[in-house]
DNA sequence: CGGTATCCGGTGCGATACTG
DNA sequence: CAGTATCGCACCGGATACCG
């Protein structure tokens, strides 16, 4: 028995949407299966910041919730694709909003300074890079 | 100097935009504050599993993000209303269509047997409650 | 190639108590 | 009313090593 997934529910549509996407890595993945089919190396490539172990983890959760489709194929070296399922693909509009939104409302802090204090500290969240 | 909030970024507008409101309370909080200003109490109530903690910890982290305002009355008892700034009023469509999937994608399991196995587990995720 | 297994430190977060 | 302070532990997630 798998144990249930992160706290707690409390029902709200909200937090259920999130559990499922809300995790960086998780939304990432989602973001980057928009394009098409991916292999699981190649998922790496494009997210050098996951940890393999991490990759795989979030790509299982993913799975049980039925967001993507894992196919293994049975040659040596193996292979195994991953892709969106129908329901992963319900998510398509809400990740490219997301990501809009990011960029709208977080353009990369310009090294000159800015013509304003600025009114928050958004920004700087964006400044430190992968470790 | 604050630490670095979570724990890193890569540079992606994803993750910055998950930052700032992907948590589940925070996503919580901000869809409350949708209907308008709320006392810190009347936050309380309305999310009952969060604790007095990571409510204060929550908003406070909203507030430097800049998604709220806290405004404090030198009042006794004291008083403190909290409103969604502009910046968080952009994420009203979001955070809507956030809400809206979930409604539509996990719907409450009901206590009758499912006609057809159900393809995936986000089900479950719905039934455990708070603690 | 696409993973598991194991170890282990950091921190997220709850519980509880105290305060202006 | 609206918070801080402190404690404690679960678990998230990195590093590393091994495997079919």
């Amino acid at each position: 028995m798998r144990k249930q997934r992160h706290q707690a529910y409390t029902c709200c549509p909200l937090e259920a949407a999130l559990d499922v996407m809300g995790s960086k890595w998780k939304a990432t993945i989602l973001f980057r299966l928009l394009d098409g089919t991916r292999r699981f190396n190649e998922l790496r490539r494009l997210m050098p910041n996951v940890t393999q172990r991490m990759l795989t983890l979030q790509l299982r959760e993913l799975e049980a919730d039925g967001m993507i489709l894992r196919k293994v194929f049975a040659e040596v070296p193996p292979k195994v694709e991953y892709s969106l399922s129908d329901l992963g693909r319900t998510l398509e509009p809400l990740l490219r909003e997301l990501y809009q939104w990011g960029q709208t409302h977080i353009q990369r802090k310009q090294p000159e300074a800015s013509p304003e204090p600025a009114s928050s500290s958004i920004e700087k969240k964006i400044l430190r890079s992968s470790n």
